[in-house]
DNA sequence: AATGAATGAGCCTTCATTCAT
DNA sequence: TATGAATGAAGGCTCATTCAT
């Protein structure tokens, strides 16, 4: 009586939006039918819309799950009871490591943000979404410092240094924890103290 | 790319080109159909077919044309006879007045280039096909210094130079070229000369 | 030839065969278009695709259930526990018969077996495909005699004897049977036993 | 002044007529665009609107030309002078001789008159429409007897002996003229001089 | 007489979505 | 909930035919 909840089987909706990731990934927002989801999934064309109301919703749907994650990966042992530098670090190496062992859902991502099926254009990118997000990439902003990025715009600060993070993360080789920090913290003290 | 036909009006070829651009500009590689191409580009459904084999080599050829101008852009008053350090200015320059002025293309390359549609994956981004620039892009790379950006890997020295101008020509505001100097000489002497 | 649904109904795959081999009678390959065989059928386009997976197919299909028709009549009532002579008749009866009552497969058959559609040229007016059928055919060879008939190949002696019986169903009066055993009696007698 | 001809060239005429049978041959009416047609023949697209009204019309002109080439061959050294016997036996060797020699044109018959091409259904096969030929097939009518074979429609009687020559000329192995002469006399003794 | 770019109706096929079961 | 057959509006593409040159 007590566990008649509301998604009777969410296995069935999870594997129905883990396979349109797949199928994204692997085969672009085009190219990826309906009837092949329902085959990969387990699930009939039928019920898929039983969970879904229309295939766009559902890929906004896998787009609100994969940010969730990277919110989530991001913020792991996130505290803002440390001191600023620390933290900014932590979410620095948390960037890198969601783009280097989340690869599907950051490909999904570029493709999702970069075309125009999200129509919000503009600050897409930085915040994903995520209000509480943005909040906290602003902590990148360089404090105390005068010289002439103080009026960069956020989007050239997170460029420099979570760009920088998703470059190392995507490149071929990968890097040990002591080397990512030691790279921040020259970029940092370039960019911040100088 | 040779033409196949002789009496070929290359205004019709360019204005398919064109139109399949801002139609996917607009509404994405999905929700490009043929039949509104035609319409907007003033050709029939049928000769399109006469300038291109199918749909997926037509936006191959709109790639081919983008990649074109950015690089023309790019290389726009380029000369390796005056200090590396000039050269490297000039195509930061440039890259930025090409995400600023060629928006329509840039936001084709960021769809195209993020889409399994050019399964290349690999070096795709970094110099787009052309191994000239993959060349000069090596002009980033740091010399005469110790630290540990030495080790970087190509991919990370793009993002924080190539990259900022990039997230600079895309934010709101718009910058003069002596505050991008101004940037661009700041950021160099952080990293580069540490 | 399985069938891949599991709540398929036959009665409409078999509309859509049937209406097929109407359309192909009438209006040629060429001329026939799924457009018109979907309101011919009473399926929507989109369904034929569940039964067949291209036009192809479907036309094969058309041939394959044709071809099995014309085996189940030629070999009705036959059996091989009778005189040869006997059985002999009998076949050559039944493939009158079938040519005289199965006159639209009949015309699909004409048509298929003599376009590049079906490209295993060589064997196919012979046996249909059908080894069972080749094996039975051979009976027509005339035996004990030692005439320069014995050295005519298959496809000769086949003339002789059912293609008799295709042009005699064919024509424009009827036969009664029994003068169709009279004059098979007498070409045999003519042919075989000289 | 003389040779201002109606068809100032016919080569290319020819050339397209030639093209047509061997597209049709290989690939059959369907799948035998006139855009490839032209690419073959030589000619352009536009040209071929010149010497011929419609595709129809010229697959009829191809079939006109065959059918002459047909007439032709089967007349060869046909001479009503000499016994009626001996006419029949050349113009028996001549069938088989275009089928085996003329194999593409043999196909396109094959195709062209099984196909609802030619709608005019019924004595088709028999005298390919020449006239001329109907009046010279009945010579095979066997005359002069008393049994069954008499009354049997002229579709049979072609089949017994026309046909048979055609059976032979598709055989894999090819027969001497004597040896088609000794054929022809056994079936024709055992047929008509019963 | 000749060219080949252009047309546009129509072809085969796909696919998001619905609905009887 | 679940199924998968069914729908039908496009979608990409072809091709007989026309027409400016």
């Amino acid at each position: 009586m007590v566990r008649k909840a509301i998604h009777a089987k969410p296995d069935k909706r999870d594997a129905i939006l883990e396979a349109m990731l797949d199928l994204v990934v692997e085969r672009g927002f085009h190219n990826a039918p309906m009837s092949l989801l329902a085959r990969r999934s387990g699930a009939s064309p039928g019920v898929i819309y039983h969970y879904f109301p229309s295939k766009d919703e559902l890929i906004r749907a896998v787009y609100q799950r994969v940010a969730a994650i990277k919110h989530d990966v991001i913020l792991e042992d996130y505290s803002d009871s440390v001191p600023a530098r620390e933290a900014m670090l932590q979410l620095w190496l948390n960037t890198y490591r969601f783009y280097r062992k989340y690869r599907r859902e950051a490909r999904f991502l570029d493709q999702y943000l970069n075309s125009p099926f999200c129509s919000t254009a503009g600050k897409q990118e930085s915040a994903d979404g995520h209000p509480a997000m943005a909040r906290i990439y602003r902590l990148f902003r360089p404090r105390r410092q005068g010289g002439i990025l103080k009026d960069l715009p956020m989007e050239a600060i997170e460029s420099l240094t979570l760009g920088l993070a998703v470059a190392l993360a995507k490149a071929r080789r990968s890097f040990s924890e002591s080397t990512l920090r030691e790279i921040a913290e020259t970029v940092w003290t370039a960019i911040a103290d100088e």
